[in-house]
DNA sequence: TCCATATTTCCACATTTCTCGAATCATCGG
DNA sequence: CCGATGATTCGAGAAATGTGGAAATATGGA
């Protein structure tokens, strides 16, 4: 994973509606949910969960297909193991961060 | 780690210059480096550099000591462990996504 | 075809972020 | 005290990002 590609998947997260969006994505797993569910939940407006979305696809972090009028995001597990390689490696000294990351509530 | 604090780190790492400052800090270990050693290695103006260093500092993710005229900033090893341990656990579906993350460079 | 639903695109506007020279602050040596 | 060095703060402008209504684009059902 190059830096560029690290930048861009870093700015996707690093949003308050994003961050709960791709979370929601990973909690519902292959499934997905629809862009429109999104929005719902999260209490944005159509528009604005789509621009989101976007970034979050540019990114590479979900991916999207339709599914009669809806269309389902959902998490790419396999992007989101790359920014976690990226930055274990670099960002970590080499030592495993998250290996033990279990206090994360703490 | 909360929310909050999550998305500021994610802001602090989501920025060409600033990711490059702290993967030279994570190099550096607990020595850490000067402000102006890092403006000068990353050929940015120093008060550009400041206002860097300033994000990632506010982020919880460096921490800065002064040594005579120079200031010199560490990585804070433990505010990165917190910031992949939230990730693990909220965006990587639980699965130990950095566990087995060699292939960084595939 | 016509209508309703689901989503995106377009657009203008507000807010935030980034940039960097100049001025200021802190520390050291003489 | 003075000058030099290392760094931050200030201020203004440029660029990027976020917001949300209105219009446009698909899809499906009657």
């Amino acid at each position: 994973m190059q830096p560029d590609h690290v930048i861009r998947a870093l700015s996707a997260l690093a949003q308050e509606h994003r961050l709960a969006a791709f979370r929601l994505l990973v909690q519902a797993g292959e499934q997905g949910l629809a862009a429109g569910v999104l929005a719902d939940r999260l209490d944005v407006p159509p528009s604005s969960m789509s621009f989101h979305l976007a970034q979050l696809a540019n990114a590479g972090l979900v991916t999207q297909r339709r599914e009669s009028r809806s269309i389902i995001y959902s998490a790419d597990y396999a992007a989101m193991n790359g920014l976690m390689g990226y930055l274990t490696e670099n960002c970590c000294g080499g030592v495993p961060c998250a290996a033990d990351a279990g206090e994360a509530t703490a």
